[in-house]
DNA sequence: CGATACATTGATAAACCTCAAGCTTCGTGG
DNA sequence: CCACGAAGCTTGAGGTTTATCAATGTATCG
């Protein structure tokens, strides 16, 4: 655990431009985060609560099997989480993006290991205080719960997407479901930009670098997209929808809002 | 919907040992269930939204993209979740074995079709008396949270398992799982029930029904099991432990108990 | 400018799927 | 009680996708 390291590097730059008890109420990403379920006097009580904290590229939150001591919001950046196997291989679980909540299982132990993509600004809760707070608002809990059934949603999207599909559905599907992610947070975009690398992808959805490679090059090769540094273009999205296929995400969440 | 089909041709029979008012005290899986959040006096206000209902072998609970109705917890027999694409081929998202919740994410619409395995009872509540009770007593919101996350561990499990594994490593998984689930109900056996088919087992694998069938007939023949009419007994367990791999299940669930 | 990490491309091989046929099991009715 | 049919399961032969191995290309950062 990093995180003694990652406060002395970082953590004077952090959200510098609030004062305590007004930081949760100047946050970016609160209303696409747990923290949307709670009113302006319950804000305060959560707002002493939280630590921001900044993390580097590569750095790790939390190991898997390890005693979970907090939980935390993303405020800016991408989370990866993934467990690794004896042989060396690894399992990508998912991706955290900004306003995505980390610790919904309130378990013990953490269930897998969490590192950062690029740069990340997070929002972190002592477990203990933070389950308190969940005691004694329903709300919280009830936003907690929500979130909780949103990623079991998408679990089983994946489940869907890694049993069933070929290699050019698996991407195109992430594609999709990367614009629609981001899109939620910034307005809609055909740009969807994608900081994690070709390994991570791959790890993602169950392929090797190489595969993921070929079919990036193929979809630019037929003119689906465009490859950019940190991203991609969807040039063809009715195309690239087609090869999806009804792996469609559910109706939606951002109907959530304000609970 | 076959519900009120279900009513009508099952419903006499169900649960008839026991007077309205004390169904949910005499409930075998009760402990098992999301129901052990609430205590005696809470229970007879639960006991009042019960309606006991049975599902003959393949019957229909719901379809997805339906609008949820209700939620259920299995008391008897096996329920599958499953998606069914254009193309025919299906998706098994999980088995729900008596104790397991039906409807946990609360959301407005389906996110899957679900279908008895075999002869399977239920306890039906409708959903939105439901989701008033999880207002009303945050123990129960707090225990739908608990078991949320307990599915999302395990989609993500199978995640792990579908991304990374071969055929044998996946069959292997499976099995000790059930194992594992059927032993938290029934206690220890090395004899472990396959209600499903192969088929079934193929669709929540990701792989085809021959490739299943292969794999059993190979773990037979390597003295691992021994195929019985609807399971199999585990014969060399710490072989097939070894062979199942480090997709080790989390700690547990069984703790859970009572909150 | 060189070193390192990351990405691409090609050739080969293995795992699993597809297609096809035969075998069990089980329930029904003669 | 046996004959029959349907459904499910097993087994075999051949093909496809994707993994593996290997080499080359490109960007980034001291």
């Amino acid at each position: 655990m990093n995180v003694h390291q990652a406060w002395e590097g970082y953590a004077q730059s952090c959200c510098a431009n609030a004062h305590n008890g007004d930081r949760c109420a100047a946050c970016k990403v609160r209303l696409h985060s747990i923290c949307a379920a709670l009113d302006t006097r319950d804000l305060r009580e959560l707002d002493a609560l939280a630590q921001p904290f900044c993390f580097k590229p590569k750095q790790t939150l939390f190991v898997e099997s390890e005693a979970v001591d907090a939980v935390y919001t993303v405020t800016e950046g991408v989370v990866r989480f993934y467990r690794i196997f004896p042989d060396g291989r690894r399992q990508i679980l998912g991706f955290a993006l900004p306003g995505d909540f980390i610790g919904l299982s309130l378990k013990e132990r953490h269930a897998f290991s969490a590192d950062a993509v690029g740069p990340v600004s997070v929002c972190r809760f002592p477990r203990t205080s933070f389950q308190r707070l969940t005691e004694e608002k329903p709300h919280l809990l009830r936003r907690l719960q929500e979130f909780t059934a949103h990623e079991l949603t998408a679990a089983q999207q994946q489940i869907t997407l890694l049993g069933r599909f070929t290699a050019e559905v698996k991407i195109t599907s992430f594609l999709i479901a990367m614009r629609d992610r981001w899109s939620r947070l910034n307005g809609p975009s055909a740009t969807v930009s994608l900081p994690m690398g070709r390994q991570d992808i791959a790890d993602f959805l169950g392929l090797t670098i190489e595969t993921v490679s070929r079919v990036f090059a193929r979809l630019a090769r037929e003119k689906q997209i465009v490859n950019l540094p940190n991203g991609v273009t969807l040039v063809d999205v009715s195309g690239l929808e087609a090869r999806a296929a009804n792996v469609a995400a559910p109706p939606d969440f951002a109907s959530a809002g304000l609970t």
